[in-house]
Parts: C-alpha cells; sequence; structure tokens
DNA sequence: ATGGTCGTTAAACGA
C-alpha cells in the first residue's frame, strides 16, 4: 500500500496537477491539506473517476483537509478528541475543526492533518499552535494505549521543521515560527509518544526539503523547508518499506496551473 | 527595492 500526503493549496485550481499525479503514482490512499473550499465545492468527479473514494471538511476558503483512498474510506471523523477550536466566533470554530480528519482505509488509520502555521511568536496563533500539538499528542497517545499494535498514520503539513538542516538557512529564521523550541519539542514529544517520522530514515541530509516558499524565486534558489511529515505508530512504522519526497511535483510545468508550494510525500507500507 | 508569489475574493490578508 502507498500513502502519500500533500498540502495542495486549494484543490480546486490544482484538481488538474493533483489527479495527473494520482494516475501516474500508484498512490492508494492521498490525504490533502488547504483544500480552501466548502465540502460542496470540492471536485469529487475526478477522483470517483479514478476509482478512489473522498471524505473531506473544509467550511469556507481557508484549510480544509480530505482524504482520497481507493482501499476502502470508513470511520470518518472530522476532528480530534479535545482539538482545540481557534475562537469564540462560530465560523472560526469551524475553521479550525477543518484541520484534522480520520479515516481507516485498508487497515490503517489515517489522520490528515493541517496544524497551524502559528504566524509569529507574539501572535496568538502561535499558541493556539501549541495547544492543538499538545491535544494532538495526548489524544493520540491514548489510541495507542488502548490497542498498541494498531497502524496509524498521522500525515499532514505539521508547520514545524524538526531539526536546523531543515530549513536553508537557520539564520534567516531566528525569532520566527517553525523553528522555534517550544514547536520542535512538541513535534518531539510525538516521538516520545511512540509516532515516529517514518519518511526521515529514507530521505536523510540537508537540503530535503517539502516546502519552497512562492517569493524570491525559493525553490530555483533552493530555499526550503521540510515542514510536511508522515508519523507512524510502531504497528505502521514496521511495515514501512521505503519514503520519498516528489519534488517533482513543485516544479513549475508549461500549459498547466502554478505548482502547490508544498511537495507530494509517500510511503510505502509492506 | 522593507518588495518579490500564490490563493482566497474582489481590497486586503494569510501562507
Amino acid at each position: 500500500m502507498r500513502l502519500a500526503t500533500w498540502n495542495v493549496n486549494s484543490i480546486r485550481t490544482r484538481a488538474d496537477r493533483v489527479i495527473d499525479w494520482l494516475e501516474r503514482a500508484d498512490v492508494d490512499v492521498l490525504a490533502m491539506q488547504e483544500t480552501k473550499c466548502t465540502d460542496a465545492q470540492f471536485p469529487m468527479m475526478p477522483f470517483a473517476a479514478l476509482g478512489y473514494e473522498v471524505a473531506h471538511v473544509g467550511l469556507n476558503q481557508w484549510n480544509g483537509v480530505a482524504i482520497a483512498s481507493r482501499v476502502g474510506l470508513d470511520d470518518v471523523e472530522i476532528g480530534f478528541e479535545g482539538q482545540p477550536t481557534w475562537s469564540s466566533k462560530p465560523e472560526e470554530e469551524a475553521t479550525a475543526e477543518a484541520r484534522a480528519l480520520g479515516a481507516t482505509c485498508g487497515g490503517v488509520r489515517v489522520w490528515s492533518l493541517y496544524v497551524p502555521n502559528g504566524r509569529t511568536l507574539a501572535d496568538p496563533h502561535y499558541a493556539y499552535k501549541l495547544d492543538w500539538l499538545a491535544a494532538l499528542r495526548n489524544t493520540a497517545a491514548g489510541w495507542l494505549k488502548e490497542d498498541p499494535e494498531q497502524p496509524i498514520a498521522l500525515v499532514g503539513d505539521w508547520n514545524i521543521a524538526p531539526k536546523d538542516e531543515d530549513v536553508w538557512d537557520m539564520a534567516a529564521f531566528k525569532g520566527s515560527t517553525h523553528v522555534s523550541e517550544p514547536e520542535r519539542a512538541a513535534f518531539q514529544a510525538m516521538h516520545d509518544a511512540q509516532f515516529t517520522d517514518v519518511v526521515r530514515p529514507f530521505t536523510e541530509g540537508p537540503g530535503i526539503y517539502t516546502y519552497w516558499d512562492y517569493t524570491q524565486l525559493a525553490f530555483q534558489k533552493r530555499r526550503g523547508m521540510r515542514i510536511d511529515f508522515i508519523l507512524g505508530s510502531p504497528g505502521l512504522a514496521s511495515r514501512v518499506t521505503g519514503a520519498e519526497i516528489v519534488k517533482d511535483e513543485r516544479r513549475p510545468k508549461k500549459g498547466t496551473t502554478a505548482p502547490s508550494d508544498h511537495a507530494p510525500v509517500v510511503v510505502e507500507l509492506a
């Protein structure tokens, strides 16, 4: 089974590229983030035509997560237990809930996650991000307590660069989110709860990124960040036989829309 | 050059 995650930065704009890649990549389950549309606006038809079922949650032009699967899509769950909401305003609460979607696909529990960006260290969104990650860790640890063997994949855009080598220049990120000690501690806490990065062992080294800013010719200048991850429970990690970051999908192509600013990340399971 | 590029939706604002 091949499982992938991709922050698509609008599925309506990107459907042609996502579908084109799905046809070529032999991916069984694709988790998407930043779909940027409502459930009614999600372009279901091209996925169905390829044999994929899709679950999606999105209530406006921000956030939105989805899971497309051709190996079954059961027990769909919007949000995880204890997931913090951003605001008391109803429409923004809904936005917060559109950051996590769970489903069981081919016997694997898959969560498509769009971790809050945090904006700046002083912004209330930063505290929200840390709260969100703490709640995820606690809830996910609870799942493993119930059944330590179950294969669970926590995949998506974590908006954290865990290591210095995961950004193109640490000096450029001084005082910024994504590299702060509390964010990195939150990422490590997932590992302490036995959810480990199953892609890193197959994609080691500096200069291996999953995201490149649209501005300043960042992709061409190789100025990227590694912020998209697949974390696996022990029952999932033991089945991993390979992984890749599909950098080519970040490349601009003639005759089609702009690429997402993120590349897909794929893991192969026995 | 205190910008640059994308996406949303129609003037900013978020990433």
